[in-house]
DNA sequence: GCCGCAAAAAGTGCATGCAGTTTTCCGTTT
DNA sequence: AAACGGAAAACTGCATGCACTTTTTGCGGC
């Protein structure tokens, strides 16, 4: 494999592979932003490989929902109109609940203790407003909770939506007193967890989403506001 | 396009497309089971075109979840383990219970007319037993209740999980009393829509599917249980 | 007979080329 | 100056070819 020259970053798994971690970590990060048009032999230049991968990735991409393709005409990074947004963050809500519900009843010993003591740590960076550690715990967090619900089709479900609302959810928890208020959210969650209170941490958990959804609303035009997930 | 003699069947949108819906057809009827390799020249020799669109389309039904593919090995029909396969069930209940609520809530006064006209259209095919028939209108009645609940994520989501249950769900309502008893679970939901009563339909909905996942449960080793999601 | 093992066969991964389509650019007309 | 039209440029869709990997095959050793 690999005729020509190599472009070795990233190394790990086939041209397509890389290709797929490459492109939708631009859209993710914010390289590439919604509406963007993803040229086949640009990126392929880019990364110094033939559009063959490219192509086939942005096939992928685009069942994963990151990117819009229609016949002739370049792949667009997924725009989501008003009423989309609202939908996946209604489906955020209603998929977290179910996690945290679910996590409730299910979660490991080792589970618990670990979500408890990750919380617990976190309190630290609420004070110091370290803003973009507490974003890498709250990823941490939540994807505890997804898996904690001990269902892999749902962790599927879920994950997939928080990759697709990824884009719209970049440099948050700048606004005041989010971290503050995210942690209080997490504490109720946990403390239900802890509690095996299956009906209050689905209820903690999804009135936590609707919250950075009310926030949101009001920030329609420019949807940046949801790191929170 | 198309430089060579066309396979014009099917005629829609490009070759990768109707890969796509090819395959993914093979899969959903049957004609492929699951753990059947898919080997890119035959099925590119068998519709007359080249490797490259049944690449495409294999990376496609991949993201999909249809098919599971690993470096340099042929795609394969993606089978699923009984944890898997119940936690798909599970997945479908809570989705369903969620699409009922939220459609007991918001569906039009067209979108609830036409769906008790459905259902009842659908008691005389119970009394002839046109099992095929029936079929065909549970899978209208279950399309019916997703889109009303008005959430285009949510309707992505459900659709995407009904996809990946197909394979499982061939020939079944042929289990005896097994109609009937879906015809009355679908009256326990759509009167619960038509009284705009959300949690009760949501209850009915994740029962509904609760019924066949029991079902399942108890032929474990031969899934081909569950027509009726 | 069966295990190992090397060579052949089959199959996947990617690059490249060309046909067809869409987009861009520019001169012409109104 | 804006609107139109058409040719050139840019780009996508697919076929084909070759390198590399996995699978199969066939044969000698035990």
């Amino acid at each position: 494999m690999k005729q020509g020259r190599s472009r070795d970053i990233i190394r790990a798994g086939t041209t397509v592979e890389q290709m797929v971690r490459a492109i939708s970590g631009l859209i993710v990060t914010g390289s590439l932003r919604p509406g963007d048009k993803l040229d086949e032999g640009s990126l392929a230049g880019r990364f110094e490989v033939s559009r063959t991968p490219v192509r086939e990735a942005l096939r992928q991409l685009g069942a994963m929902g990151l990117v819009k393709r229609e016949p002739n005409r370049s792949a667009v990074v997924s725009t989501v109109d008003e009423n989309h947004l609202n939908s996946m963050f209604e489906a955020m809500a209603e998929l977290e609940g179910i996690c945290a519900r679910l996590a409730a009843l299910r979660m490991t010993v080792d589970e618990r203790r670990s979500i408890e003591a990750g919380h617990r740590a976190s309190h630290r960076l609420i004070r110091d407003g370290a803003e973009d550690e507490y974003a890498a715990h709250n990823t941490r967090f939540h994807t505890a909770l997804y898996l904690g619900a001990h269902n892999e089709h749902i962790y599927d479900l879920v994950t997939q939506t928080r990759a697709r609302l990824a884009p719209f959810r970049r440099a948050q928890f700048h606004l005041p007193g989010r971290l503050v208020r995210s942690f209080e959210e997490h504490e109720a969650i946990v403390t239900a967890i802890l509690r095996a209170d299956a009906a209050t941490a689905g209820n903690a958990a999804y009135a936590h989403v609707a919250t950075v959804r009310t926030a949101a609303a009001s920030v329609v035009a420019n949807p940046q506001v949801f790191a929170d997930l």
